[in-house]
RNA sequence: GCCGGUGUGGCGAAAUGGCAGACGCACAGGACUUAAAAUCCUGGGACCUUAAAAAGUCGUGUGGGUUCAAGUCCCACCACCGGCACCA
């Protein structure tokens, strides 16, 4: 494939390097009063040893991987390339002067390994031991500068018995409104009116959605509970239950068959799952929520105090979908309550100010009017019923009444998975249910439909339809033939023109706009397809007291006459759902939660007390699901049942779980008594100003004040919605309760682009063109595969593999090997390692290797210096940008011009050694001692050595050359002094023969100089 | 359909509104070598003239615009990638 010849022996010097780091603890940080070694590098760089306060150590800065699920296929070559950005910062970072944390571990709960369980037996916990065991020998082997001391892994019971702890704190908070914010369960007030035969008033005492279920069914059930809560009526028990941020709630849920589990909303892709692209249903389950929606607002605005790329915040608004529209109460025509009130459909709308074109209505399958229509109705369909509005979707024939034509469309979209709701037509279907609603603003009388494109899980479950403006309504409303009334009017009639039948060419001139508009009131059918629906900025019509008004004031209007009446209000939705988040799995952390029966024989949850975290899984012999459909836990017996009858909750929580904290373990990996340590989170999470004035004796500029949180994330896309929404979701609520001292975890977050396999498609196992790391990592080395992952392209861009282009800076290496190595000496170092028996011979022999003897200690001349030091400002400005590539790029040049000198200053070599030393550090590390002990210099440990400063005083140049152009194109290139003046380069300019041959025979009309850079001559 | 992103040589890519293509890959020619590999040197956007050179014309997805000057700013469109998708 590549080189017979190696271009330097990194195979010897790369595990060198990797185990000196390792044995001193190179990268270790250092938290606040913890013992520092006097002889670490890092007590040396800063004078500093013993135990060391806070406001001691330098400025933090924690820089952070999305640490890796170790599967059992190995590393990826999309892993490195994040973890090479992060280890390069880390180490520039580290050479500013910060205190730098960048940890490793393990999100190694998941669905693989159960699965090998399930077919041979195997724990899962043998297999990931097995997998993290070969995932960090990869990882080492890339010599990243992780501090190793903090690794965790979300599988190890000293970290989940924090993440069951952060559950319990979940489980016994509440979400205040008033205070927005989560709050003990013990400071939840009870409403006056709570007494215990009242327990469906508190199904309405909240609204936040997905909520619903949870108050009528748990709480009715709990009801009954006395001994639960002794002090508390069993109404209080179950308001409080139905506050908590993790409660339980029977709802339809995502259950996948296939994988035997239910699926959170965001890990459900077209209808099948996230993982393995199984088919989902639909069902009601008993499963525990947490109530991300309550901090949907929280989630939305403070996105604004971030550093995030904008389509990652893109992607999270639309996830978290805000509308903001009404709530409009109509009535239902002709029947009553029982007690012969009014009964009310309430619809959500963002557009009231078409509440006058709303022309029906539609109900979801599911929605409770249901019921109660099917309880209430006439049997016959009302007279004059057209046949269509009749017809079930299943079979195409009409029903011969109300009652059947629901039951039998519910049937329908039962029926229907969610992959067909979805994925074939998109061909409306419903039913009229012979019912009708009144319009509130007109009295008009409107039918009301069930149809399927009504989701029951938004807003109320119900619709006002406005066909004339909607895209869905109107292609509803002329399938059934209902009717469409037009209630805006186009502010400009261009849109019209555009979009009228090509049949009847000329018929309306551009200046007949008021005419067009007129028709278009008058006989919109004409439109239909064309401009109708009309869902643009436009003027009310036909809305009485609304008309004339805009968009905005109609809106603003028609909701303040509403909220007046008693018909309505402003309201805020969010597509956002509560967060599912049981699974029916063995290899997750199991819930710290027992279920007991009361003396009605009803089941109610309790907490463990946080003494008996961590409840470990039981040990299994078989880890499917028991027979009944059980989840794998309720297998084991002894574990599942308690001496006092009670029974153990045998869902475990998901993979989500662990990754939600995990940075925050990092900051105090090792402390039993918390999940972390006060001092220890306020110093790496807070942005305490007092830290970052210090200045670092080297450093001429004051360090970059550090961010709140964790100062760089970086990781892929395809976390956008799922763990860094959860994680902000949990880092909030523990601010709230005062464990942590921010309000957001991840500062500035950065997504690495996709690398795709040499023919540009994604790498796959079935298209084979998978690149496996330890193959380049065999055959160029660590450094080299560094450094080409960083030289494809800029960080954020999706790029294809390129072995040609390893080979490419490959020999980088070797030349700025060969740049300080004598030739000689590395061929005698050759032929003595091909007889070394031992790999540890092998490595003495290193030392054969000499200096380059064009190496001296002479002072560097101006054009050395000029080199070097725009070396300096390119990379170090392009690290700053995390412009990787083209800080690669500028080391090349620095390099292709220092081969060229035949004398080469140690100070300049040694310096650029700084540079490189992020990117390629093996190579530098080797080079750096080779240098420091040819020439007697001051040991200094390379990873803590002051990052170089570059001096502007020494890139002025005396000469330049100014490109001089005739009518903005260029026709001349003269030469300057640098600092000539405007006149001098006019002059000059103009007396160039190219120049004066351009302007032959025309005059000049303008002539532009810009300083130092160029002169444009305007003639005619 | 909606939202976000990207379009520059044969390829990966550079370019605070100021000499388009830095750096690298691949390619071609040369040096070294018995030879190959490795290494070192040289070359190149396209077109048109030319023996060659020099000169010229065109060139950053398409079409307009702003500007002395546009890959870069504005408007419209096209293509590709990613996300969401009957969310009222």
């Amino acid at each position: 494939m590549a080189s017979s010849r190696r271009q330097y022996p990194f195979h010897l010097i790369e595990p060198k390097w990797q185990h000196t780091w390792a044995e001193q603890q190179a990268f270790r940080a250092f938290n606040p009063g913890d013992e520092i070694p006097p002889a670490h590098p890092f007590a040396q760089r800063h004078h500093l040893s013993g135990k060391v306060a806070a406001t001691q150590l330098p400025p933090q800065y924690y820089i952070l991987d999305m640490f890796p699920y170790p599967s059992g296929a190995g590393l990826h070559v999309g892993h490195p390339e994040g973890y090479t950005a992060t280890d390069i910062l880390a180490r520039y970072r580290r050479a500013c002067g910060f205190n730098v944390l960048h940890p490793m571990g393990w999100d190694s709960f998941g669905l693989p390994a159960e699965q090998y369980a399930v077919k041979t037996g195997q724990h899962p916990r043998v297999t990931t031991e097995a997998n993290i065991a070969n995932f960090t020998r990869q990882i080492k082997s890339l010599g990243f500068s992780y501090d190793w001391s903090r690794e965790l892994a979300t599988t190890d019971p000293d970290y989940f018995k924090w993440t069951q702890w952060i559950f319990l704190k979940l489980y016994n908070s509440w979400f205040n409104p008033e205070t927005n914010g989560a709050e003990p369960i013990e400071t939840l007030e009870y409403p006056a009116e709570l007494c215990a035969d009242e327990t469906d008033k508190v199904g309405q005492a909240s609204r936040l959605p997905g909520e619903r279920e949870a108050q009528t069914r748990v709480g009715c059930a709990d009801a009954g509970r006395r001994d639960a809560c002794p002090t508390l009526e069993p109404a209080h028990c179950a308001y409080r239950d139905s506050k908590r941020l993790a409660y339980v709630s029977e709802a339809p849920v995502n259950w996948c068959p296939e994988l035997g589990t239910v699926l959170a909303n965001e890990e459900v892709i077209d209808g099948k799952s996230e993982v393995g692209g199984f088919p989902v249903v639909r069902k009601p389950m008993r499963q525990w929520m947490l109530r991300i929606t309550a901090y949907a607002e929280r989630l939305l605005s403070d996105l604004d105090t971030i550093d995030w790329s904008d389509s990652l915040k893109e992607m999270q608004r639309n996830w978290i979908g805000r509308s903001e529209g009404a709530e409009v109460d109509f009535e239902v025509a002709d029947i009553r309550n029982d007690d012969g009130t009014a009964i009310k459909l309430r619809v959500f709308t963002t557009r009231p100010d078409t509440l006058f074109g709303a022309t029906y209505m539609v109900i979801a399958p599911e929605h409770k009017l249901v019921d109660r229509l099917l309880g209430l109705i006439d049997l016959n369909w009302p007279s004059g019923t057209p046949s269509e509005w009749k017809r079930s979707p299943i079979d195409d024939q009409d029903c011969e009444s109300p009652g059947y034509g629901m039951l039998r469309y519910q049937a329908y979209t039962i029926d229907r998975s969610d992959m067909e709701r979805t994925a074939l037509s998109k061909d409306k279907t419903g039913i009229f249910t012979g019912a009708y609603a009144i319009n509130p603003v007109n009295g008009e009388r409107i039918p009301i439909w069930i149809a399927d494109y009504v989701l029951a899980s938004y807003g109320t479950g119900a619709i006002m339809a406005v066909p004339a403006h909607d895209i869905r309504d109107f292609e509803f409303a002329r399938k059934f033939g209902l009717n469409i009334k037009v209630v805006v009017r186009p502010m400009r009639s261009e849109c019209l023109m555009l979009k009228l039948p090509s049949d009847k060419p000329g018929e309306f001139e551009i200046e007949h706009t008021e005419e067009l508009i007129e028709r278009y009131l008058k006989r919109p059918e004409l439109f239909y397809g064309t401009a109708l629906p009309f869902v643009y900025e436009g003027t009310a019509v036909n809305s009485d007291f609304i008309n004339e008004l805009g968009i905005d004031e109609a809106k603003e209007k028609i909701t303040a006459w509403l909220e007046a009446k008693g018909l309505g209000k402003k309201t805020i939705n969010y597509k956002l759902r509560d967060w599912l988040f049981s699974r029916q799995r063995y290899w997750g952390e199991p819930f710290p939660i027992i279920w007991k029966k009361d003396a009605a024989g009803d089941l109610y949850h309790e907490a463990l007390p946080e003494s008996s975290l961590p409840l470990l899984p039981p040990a299994l012999e078989d880890y499917k699901p028991t027979p009944d459909g059980q989840p794998p836990l309720a297998r084991a017996k002894d574990w599942l049942n308690l001496p006092d009858g009670s029974v153990r909750e045998t869902n475990t929580m998901p993979q989500w779980a662990g990754s939600c904290w995990y940075y925050l373990r990092y900051l105090d990996a090792k402390n039993a008594q918390s999940f972390v340590g006060k001092d220890a989170e306020s110093y790496w999470m807070g942005s305490v100003a007092a830290v970052c004035d210090r200045r670092d004796g080297a450093d001429t500029e004051p360090l970059q004040k550090s961010t709140p949180g964790v100062d760089l994330y970086v990781g892929g896309t395809e976390h956008a919605v799922l763990h860094l929404l959860y994680a902000r979701f949990w880092h909030k609520v523990l601010f709230d309760l005062g464990h942590v001292s921010t309000s957001e975890p991840f500062f500035k977050l950065v997504n690495q682009g996709l690398i795709q396999g040499e023919d540009g498609q994604k790498m796959s196992k079935s298209r084979g063109n998978v690149v496996n790391p330890d193959d380049i990592l065999t055959e160029f080395g660590a450094d080299a595969f560094r450094l080409y992952e960083m030289f494809m392209g800029p960080l954020q861009d999706t790029k294809p593999w390129n072995t040609r282009g390893v080979e490419g800076v490959y020999r980088f290496l070797g030349r700025v090997w060969r740049l300080f190595v004598d030739e000689q000496s590395e061929t005698e170092f050759e032929q003595a390692e091909t007889t070394a028996e031992s790999e540890a011979k092998r490595k003495e022999l290193l030392s054969l290797i000499q200096l380059h003897p064009a190496i001296k200690d002479v002072p560097p001349t101006a054009a050395q210096l000029k080199t070097l030091h725009a070396g300096i400002k390119k990379v170090t400005e392009d690290l700053d940008g995390m412009r990787f590539n083209t800080a690669i790029s500028a080391m090349m040049v620095f390099v292709n011009e220092a081969m060229t000198w035949e004398t080469k200053p140690v100070s300049v070599l040694r310096t650029f050694l700084q540079l490189l030393a992020p990117f390629a550090p093996h190579l530098a590390e080797e080079l750096w001692a080779k240098l420091h002990s040819a020439f007697s210099l001051q040991p200094s440990a390379l990873a803590y050595s002051p990052w170089p400063q570059f001096d502007p005083a020494l890139l002025v140049e005396s000469e330049i050359e100014i490109p001089v152009s005739v009518n903005g194109k260029m026709r001349d290139v003269i030469k300057v002094a640098a600092d000539a003046d405007n006149a001098t380069l006019e002059a000059a300019a103009l007396s160039s023969e190219k120049v004066k041959t351009f302007l032959a025979g025309k005059t000049i009309k303008k002539i532009i100089v810009v300083p130092k850079k160029m002169v444009n001559i305007v003639a005619a």
